[in-house]
DNA sequence: GGTATTGATACTCTCTCGGCATCACAGACC
DNA sequence: GGTCTGTGATGCCGAGAGAGTATCAATACC
């Protein structure tokens, strides 16, 4: 009874078909198959029989294609290619080596453990395609939830978001970036309370409420209420104001290493706010093996 | 032993996997396909197990597709599709309700027969498209040993030319066609060698050897050597010739049943060469549905 | 905690498919 | 023209795949 799909055959009898088209001989077209004459015979009758149309003409001694069979033939031959190659795609796709990765970033990532990560990625999973993009932590977290990005590089309040896993990349004590020719610039040490006057560049508080709160916070146990001079985004953004000279930046010492001129890092002492770099992706996450090989080489596969 | 095709499934295997991804629920799945759900469970099993890869993702309550099930249920999708409607076409096709003929003509063929033929055609299989092209008769049996046509209307030396099929469908003394002030124009009869002073219209004569040959005998039977003005085709452009008064040109009475202005046409007294125009094929062509219902409108089938 | 739902398993049966042997027929060859 | 060779079709049989029924195990829901 379920002998019905919609399809008169099965992918046998037009491999077996093909393999006579070509051939136009039963006995080679047999062998080439690796099966016995009889059951070629067989399996073309039952195809012409299932479909109700001739597709060859045989007479005991020659073998020719029906005006039906050349055309069923041409429709069917690159439906055959197209399907050959489907498996062999998904297994190297399954085996990690194929398909891509979207994975965000903040720009915190991208100065210090990214570029890193991306070259070793590369070198080990040449066929994988990282498609990246900086992003806001919050708009990250939004979308891991929908499935747009496989994983990302944020910033999480101390309590790690529900439903994903992170792994810690980075949690440093942040210092100051200020302009070179800032009076603090050159100063061994530096407190908060010292940056009452300094205008501060932040990021808008949208992005990342936890942090903009904990470094207001920061302020005010020193008893300083600090002056925001912009809220701007990307991060390079911020960095090119303090080297214009319209404020200072916190920022972590590991993105000190490599710096523009005229501008000068310094760390604090005494409280400061804290940066905590996680990458991180959905727990229930679909077997991704693009997102695994990804995840492995991020030095996150345990957690 | 003879399990392997290149491929790892069968077309069943797809057509559950489609209707489980789909509804990302077996039972109802298997409901769909009128199956038994524990068949359809092993069939998917075995299709994973086949392919080395696993496509979905089966808590005992939820199931959902893997990254890779996802892709192959992109690739496979389209091609069932495209797969599902070839038998289809194919059927329409052998039923002769699809399709296409390629057929040669000349112009007396037009003149006369071939506009009925193709009226009535079109009206019995409006599914099956004709494809015309003006040919000379030289030039349409070779077309036909190629199979680039599938039938022609030509015309024949009197022994019909080796491996062809042919009807007869007009055989005619030919008449004359004159400028409308020739001389000759008004004359009530014509012999042949009152044509004596009168340039001709011709074919080239490789077009077709015989019938120029018999056209030149016949001329040489009335004791008179033609003067060739031109030798032009297609045929449209020899009565044009003679409208511009250049020459004469012989003309089946057929042909000259609706003429242009500025031309008369005269029959012939006396010795004159014949037209005969057949519809011809090959006798081993393959059955071809859209050229056997061809035939029968053409009034051939019986040759 | 009980119940219902859902996918997986166990077992059996059927029937298809493939292999072997053989047939029937058409060309080829002498 | 007779014989032989090669070709596709057919008959028969056995193995095995696939489907069905019954049932299990796990999980979500009340």
């Amino acid at each position: 009874m379920p002998r019905e799909y919609q399809y008169p055959f099965e992918l046998r009898h037009l491999v077996y078909f093909r393999e006579v088209a070509r051939q136009l001989h039963y006995r080679k077209a047999a062998e080439s198959l690796a099966v016995a004459q009889p059951a070629l015979s067989r399996s073309i009758a039952q195809l012409e029989k299932e479909m109700g149309v001739d597709l060859l003409n045989r007479t005991r001694r020659r073998v020719e294609l029906t005006t039906a069979g050349r055309a069923f033939l041409e429709r069917v031959e690159p439906l055959l290619r197209a399907l050959a190659a489907v498996p062999g795609d998904i297994q190297a796709l399954a085996g990690g080596q194929a398909g891509h990765v979207r994975v965000a970033f903040t720009g915190l990532a991208m100065a210090t453990v990214l570029p890193g990560i991306l070259r070793e990625f590369n070198r080990r999973y040449p066929g994988i395609k990282v498609e990246l993009n900086e992003s806001p932590t919050s708009a990250q977290l939004e979308s891991l939830k929908n499935g747009e990005i496989a994983c990302g590089f944020f910033h999480p309040d101390v309590t790690a978001p529900a439903g994903f896993s992170t792994k810690l990349l980075l949690q440093e004590k942040n210092g100051v970036l200020l302009p070179a020719e800032h009076k603090l610039a050159k100063a061994p040490k530096l407190r908060l309370r010292d940056l009452a006057d300094t205008p501060f560049v932040m990021f808008p508080r949208a992005h990342n409420p936890g942090f903009y709160d904990r470094v207001l916070a920061a302020f005010q146990s020193a008893g300083v209420t600090p002056r925001i001079a912009d809220e701007v985004w990307p991060r390079a953004n911020a960095i090119g104001l303090v080297r214009a000279g319209l404020g200072a930046t916190f920022m972590a010492p590991s993105e000190a290493k490599q710096l523009p001129e005229e501008v000068a890092f310094r760390p604090l002492d005494g409280p400061a706010p804290e940066s905590r770099l996680v990458l991180g992706w959905r727990k229930d996450a679909p077997t991704d093996p693009a997102l695994g090989a990804f995840l492995v080489v991020a030095g996150a596969a345990t957690a």
